[in-house]
RNA sequence: GGGCAGAUACCCAAGUGGCCAACGGGGUCUGACUGUAAAUCAGAUGGCGUACGCCUUCGGGGGUUCGAAUCCCUCUCUGCCCA
């Protein structure tokens, strides 16, 4: 692929809130691109990570799609594990009692992480570092040298800290660490360029460049990448927020809760975690735009794309194919559990036994709500034992096939 | 070290002795409708019981009271001001 295609693919998805440092970057990039090109090297690419949370979402592989798109296109990536920062511990999310982790912990945290990684990016191009390999044997009077590049000014008109400042939320000295090892990182890795989110535009594009030059290298690229919105479509999407869709489910969920994701979300959701190129991005948009492509068809295909990177392509079709058939046809999936009921076991006691509701009141509630039938019949009685063995379904997508 | 303010359910945020399982918004769920689990509209959203109801919850612990998220003591954590 040719320079600017790279770089237009590559710069999908930015979001730097400043045309001119966006276009700053972008130029730094193709400039970059062409020396390494010139030079027959690959760029050297990295983003860090940090395992504490074991269980992934779609958006925690906003990056790694990033890393992806620059190994198709031959670069060299660093996947960095930020140990370090996970062995100090980062007591900013208060009500959250978090302990710090030990080594093994995190080892094993990142190994979990990394596998989760895996599905997005090419293991084989992959290295693999942790950041304690160099950051542990900082002292303090390195420290002192690396943050007297910095103001606390500096610090304190960050956005983030500002907001924070503003609210009279507390904002820790040792958070101001944080920037100053992410450059530190950035230096040690001798990268030519950083891929992160917009929460990391002040660690990359202050902290590590200015770190970068201060120490004799060339500053990198900030790649900063735009928010992913959640299932609701405006927020950022988080676990805690119960907007999110997690990695480790299955191939139908996954389908169905992109499908739920608002139409106005997709061309973020199509530029931050799809596969496709800028150009294709483009004709999508084009295509939706003028009529050409049903928005729903458009959205089914970004489904099938995203549910194929985790799943592959087949499962991807089967979760198509059944979400059509049960969504758009209103039939039941093709395959599903089953539950062995008793003759004379209430309903409500199926519902919470074959784990269809997580209590009786959910259960009871989603009766009188009309939301429970069987083989298409409302249930009106949740005290009443099942009139027959059939297909038993709540809500609009909990399936179970009742046996006697 | 001193003074003041604050800690509420998944998130944000009201409530300042009984009408509080706790306003409102977000999220999530359900129904109607549909182009899909889009949009829109309506409802639900601690647990247990068919139900009158009962139990657990408002940072932790202790107390006052017939009765507390609300008052008192104490502990932990946070912000602001003073030193």
């Amino acid at each position: 692929m040719n320079i600017e295609e790279q770089v237009q693919t590559l710069m999908q998805g930015t979001e730097y809130g400043d045309p001119q440092l966006a276009k700053a970057m972008e130029t730094e990039l193709r400039q970059r691109l062409s020396e390494a090109q010139a030079s027959g090297r690959p760029l050297r690419v990295y983003a860090g990570f940090d395992p504490r949370t074991t269980d992934l979402h779609l958006g925690h592989t906003i990056p790694m799609r990033k890393l992806r798109q620059f190994q198709d296109f031959g670069h060299h990536v660093v996947f960095l594990i930020g140990s370090f920062t996970s062995l100090i511990g980062d007591p900013s999310d208060k009500d959250q009692l978090r302990p710090q982790l030990t080594a093994e912990q995190v080892e094993q945290n990142a190994q979990t992480y990394a596998e989760q990684a895996f599905r997005v990016l090419d293991k084989d191009k992959t290295e693999v570092r942790q950041n304690a390999e160099w950051l542990s044997k900082l002292d303090f009077a390195d420290l002192i040298k690396l943050a007297a590049n910095f103001t606390l000014q500096q610090f304190v008109t960050r956005e983030n800290f500002h907001l924070r400042w503003e609210k009279g939320d507390p904002i820790y000295l040792h958070e101001t660490f944080y920037p100053i090892m992410q450059g530190y990182d950035a230096y040690a890795l001798k990268t030519d360029v950083q891929v992160g989110g917009t929460d990391q535009l002040f660690n990359i594009l202050t902290a590590g460049r200015k770190l970068m030059s201060a120490l004799g290298e060339k500053p990198n690229i900030g790649i900063i990448l735009g928010i992913l919105p959640g299932t609701d479509g405006e927020i950022k999407m988080s676990k805690s927020l119960g907007n999110h869709i997690p990695l480790n489910t299955d191939a139908n969920d996954m389908f169905g809760k992109v499908m739920s994701v608002p139409d106005k979300a997709m061309g973020a959701y199509m530029r931050l975690a799809t596969r496709w190129t800028a150009s294709e991005v483009a004709r999508r948009e084009a295509a939706v735009a003028d009529g050409s492509l049903h928005p729903r068809d458009a959205k089914a295909e970004l489904a099938a794309e995203i549910t194929g990177i985790f799943y592959g392509a087949e499962a991807a079709t089967a979760a198509r194919q059944n979400f059509d058939r049960v969504f758009q046809q209103g039939d039941v999936p093709a395959e599903m559990e089953t539950y062995k009921a008793g003759k004379d076991q209430a309903l409500i006691d199926v519902l919470t036994a074959a784990g269809l509701v997580k209590s009786k009141s959910e259960g009871r509630r989603l009766v009188e709500q009309n939301g429970v039938r069987l083989d298409g019949a409302v249930l009106a009685d949740p005290a009443a034992p099942l009139p027959a063995a059939g297909v038993l379904q709540v809500g609009k997508r909990r399936f179970v096939r009742i046996e006697f």
